[in-house]
DNA sequence: AGCATTATGTGTATTTTTTACACAAAATAT
DNA sequence: ATATTTTGTGTAAAAAATACACATAATGCT
């Protein structure tokens, strides 16, 4: 085989092919892999999707088989644009689930040396928003499957560690982030949105003052209910009004609860 | 040459070293570096601790030489424990100062395909804060420098990119971070701790407004100084109370600006 | 069917926080 | 010597956050 190739320095090739399916590099180098928190909200819990390990093509690389995880997969380095890329490809390819690449936001890097039994692996979480329709449309993807955020089961790899730390860095951007947007489907009511906040925020609100709060923001327009209310126990149905929404959100925007 | 080796599955092995310094995998890996932010302030200004580019061991391997740039480097596959460690080394190597793993906060990752001519690598940012004393003592490295924060030249790679997204991150952070501690010396006064929040935030305060509420947290203490000020043009030393901070902090403390 | 329980909508007074604002003294610059 | 700049200090007004109670309709239970 072609060791002369083999032999190039790596400022010449970008990997040399020395045999079919082997790449040789001068220095060791780590694998990557993108992981995929996906928060979803079925109008009273928060929940995560989580998919089955198995058996992949090869079995001798397949660590942790038949135990849950976050979606995710390698990098492909040579089609990837970006890590947010490999996050939405592995996603679609393992939970049927498709987002656009912007939907996705970076939680941060895991390299711990051993994190992974196979080889150096550094993944980099990002997580995203799913709506309520699209929680109930994925969830008969054959692995896949959500979970209340109450009821996780034990992870493979650290994927615990990383969904806690996903979980506090969607608990600091609710504050700067239309979370409700993305987390409720186009028409709900009060009571939905203050119960996603509590779950998020993991604190209770008072009613009036939420209600107060979210109307003094003028993002929320009365959706007009074809059945009419005549009790109070009927919610209002609300959409956002996202005009308004975004007009403050440029203006640097806080959401505060 | 060893091709029986290189046909081992990645399972059984982590790597398989085809000929001295040569790495084979089975799918293409891209190499992973970490970058560093440094931040300091000199009492005036916001500043960033760059390096000046220069050919390495083999030339072949270095882009951009000439150019300033973040210190940074290669993740050492076998050694470094995390990332971070990764950032903590490489900054000593290249710029002599020595931090703690812990003084990194991780900014972000940056994984564009084309990001660096050489081959495909990801970079996982950092930013450390520096103290100002430590400031003056690392200027007199050889290929590193200080430059203030509004005369930032053009960097190598996407490190433009990188540097402004750290600031924003920095800026982010102020509001939960005890930026003050870590880049003040131990004592300062009122002016330049107002003075840091701006050049940071990028706003201008009330003095006395800035003064009352810095007050109202208790988290700082009147340092008695020989000189008695007989006039109020000389500024009144403080030093932050740690201990008062620390039990803020940890009751879930929030600075608000 | 009747009754108990639960979920929803609504307004105001109090407290806390934020903001706006001016002058006198000492150091420095001219 | 004079002018300019820097610093320290307190209060009143406005805005925001908090605490709090009752009436009504849907649902659950027997």
């Amino acid at each position: 085989m072609q060791i002369s190739l083999a032999l190039t320095t790596f400022a010449e090739k970008k990997w040399n092919m020395a045999t079919k399916g082997q790449y040789t590099y001068e220095y060791p180098h780590p694998a990557v892999t993108a992981d995929c928190i996906v928060f979803g909200y079925d109008g009273k819990e928060l929940k995560v999707l989580l998919i089955k390990r198995g058996k992949e093509k090869d079995a001798s690389t397949t660590a942790y088989v038949g135990e849950w995880a976050l979606p995710g997969g390698f990098l492909d380095v040579e089609k990837d644009k970006t890590i947010a890329h490999t996050a939405a490809r592995e996603l679609k390819e393992e939970t049927g689930l498709k987002l656009s690449v912007k939907d996705f936001k970076e939680v941060g890097t895991f390299s711990d040396i051993n994190r992974d039994p196979r080889e150096r692996v550094i993944t980099v979480a990002h997580y995203a928003l799913v709506k309520l329709a699209e929680v109930k449309a994925a969830t008969d993807a054959e692995k896949a499957e959500w979970y209340s955020w109450k009821d996780i089961p034990h992870l493979a790899f650290d994927h615990d560690k990383i969904l806690r730390v996903a979980f506090s860095k969607l608990k600091q951007n609710i504050h700067f982030e239309p979370v409700g947007f993305e987390l409720l489907s186009e028409v709900f009511t009060l009571p939905q949105l203050q119960n996603l906040y509590e779950s998020i925020l993991e604190v209770k609100f008072d009613r009036r003052n939420f209600a107060n709060k979210m109307k003094h923001y003028e993002i929320l327009s009365e959706v007009e209910d074809d059945t009419p209310r005549h009790g109070t126990r009927t919610p209002i149905k609300y959409r956002f009004d996202k005009d308004n929404y975004d007009r403050l959100k440029s203006n640097g925007f806080q959401l505060e609860f």
